[in-house]
DNA sequence: CGGGTCATTGACCATGATCAAGAGCTGTGG
DNA sequence: CCACAGCTCTTGATCATGGTCAATGACCCG
């Protein structure tokens, strides 16, 4: 659950290239390390409750956590998926407007609210880089508006291992290709909740996709794609677009 | 289509104190008057394509415009409803990542986009008001998602009702009561591309909330609410938040 | 009046939800 | 070492919600 020691700086941070303060100067990090903290959650514990008091806002910097909404009677929807560099929580607001929860085991790095937000305005390069993930998030959750609102179920599985694929080549430095393997982080359920789904329909949808040679499945997590252009043709996507994002 | 020629100044601006510009100092604004223009379309008409290069950012200062996504087989979603002071465009990108169509008559205010990008770097008002946008327009999206992946064909279409009176009362400077009456701007077909439905089912529901007593129509665009307690009953929303919200 | 658009309604069907049983795996304790 | 509890996942049977196809209605404007 602790990092090693050396991680606990900026300069050897792993998310230092791709996080909200990827811009910073040398000195900026100075001042970001005085007001900043690490978190560890174990998988499935919660980080924070919507509607709580937000003292701080954080990076994920290993590990995966989910933003989700539950209804009154129990149905849940995972509205985003934050992976290792995205931002959690917001400046300028108080309580949170979603739940978040450790999907694997998760270390965050936390800036109290109030100091971050004063760099925000003294410190541009924090802002901008700020305002480009966010508008980077606006168009993930829009294109999986069309998931979720137009696409089948098959589509929605095939499209979902399509993102995870091309995520954990990314993270490998590697470009997704035929014969790739990769690891489910999720569960069924959380599949499900992400996709709008109950977790009979995921499995039943994953057996399809299995049976008709698209995915073959070593164990219940990890997963191989014999052929990526037989996978992408499954999300019901164009090709063109599947290919260029 | 015109508008009046004393609304074309950032002075008589309609949406001044709302829009990416709204916190400008009186010499900023006249920068911006340097590089702005204005655009009308007639209701149904396309703003931009999926995929255009764009020469300019905008903001709509009246009329509703739509954000969509189309799929090579049809099936389209709406991903966003444009309404005055939202902001079109972004800084930074260079192609549209999704097609803007005109709802009702519209006009926007475009800025040129390298100009205006230059701004973003020396006016941080400027900047700081896109971001705050942004963050909302962010958290609005994510609330859609929980609609699209989760709710019935009831709760969806009541859902709709309850956004659209809540606006409804905010531009006319009311709160929203039992009696209202507000128009819909949207097409059936329209509302089924927002709410990841059929024309026929939204029809369908619209007309069963109506045998309900939960709505009343005048015609086919006009809508009463007798009890406003009893529409948001039907989105299945917690009930503070409803009201919160 | 006729043509066009938008909306409503009906009959039928398919997709995915629900309910239920059981398989596979892991860790724990006798 | 095995038995059992507690998971997650799979699979089957049935049902309900919303989609599809089709006909008709309401309204507007030439």
């Amino acid at each position: 659950m602790d990092m090693p020691l050396d991680a606990k700086t900026c300069w050897n941070c792993p998310i230092k290239h791709q996080a909200v303060c990827s811009r910073c100067e040398p000195d900026e990090l100075t001042q970001l390390e005085d007001i900043k903290y690490y978190r560890s959650y174990e998988a499935g514990q919660p980080v924070i409750w919507a509607g709580d008091h937000m003292e701080f806002v954080a990076s994920v910097v290993t590990g995966i956590a989910s933003l989700s909404q539950t209804m009154e009677d129990g149905r849940t929807q995972m509205v985003g998926l934050l992976l290792p560099a995205d931002f959690i929580g917001r400046p300028g607001r108080d309580s949170a407007p979603f739940d978040v929860v450790a999907v694997s085991d998760l270390t965050i790095c936390c800036f109290r609210k109030r100091p971050f937000e004063g760099l925000m305005t003294t410190t541009p390069r924090i802002a901008a880089r700020l305002l480009e993930m966010t508008l980077d998030e606006l168009d993930s959750a829009r294109e999986w508006m069309l998931v979720l609102g137009r696409k089948t179920a098959r589509e929605k599985i095939a499209s979902l291992l399509a993102i995870i694929a091309r995520r954990d080549a990314a993270l490998k430095q590697l470009s997704a290709r035929d014969g790739m393997v990769f690891e489910l982080p999720l569960t069924r359920e959380s599949m499900a909740d992400y996709l709008g789904l109950t977790l009979e329909t995921v499995s039943r949808q994953i057996s399809a996709l299995r049976k008709g040679g698209i995915i073959e499945l070593d164990g219940k997590r990890r997963v191989v794609v014999p052929s990526l252009d037989a996978l992408l043709a499954e999300t019901g996507d164009d090709f063109d677009e599947s290919v260029r994002a």
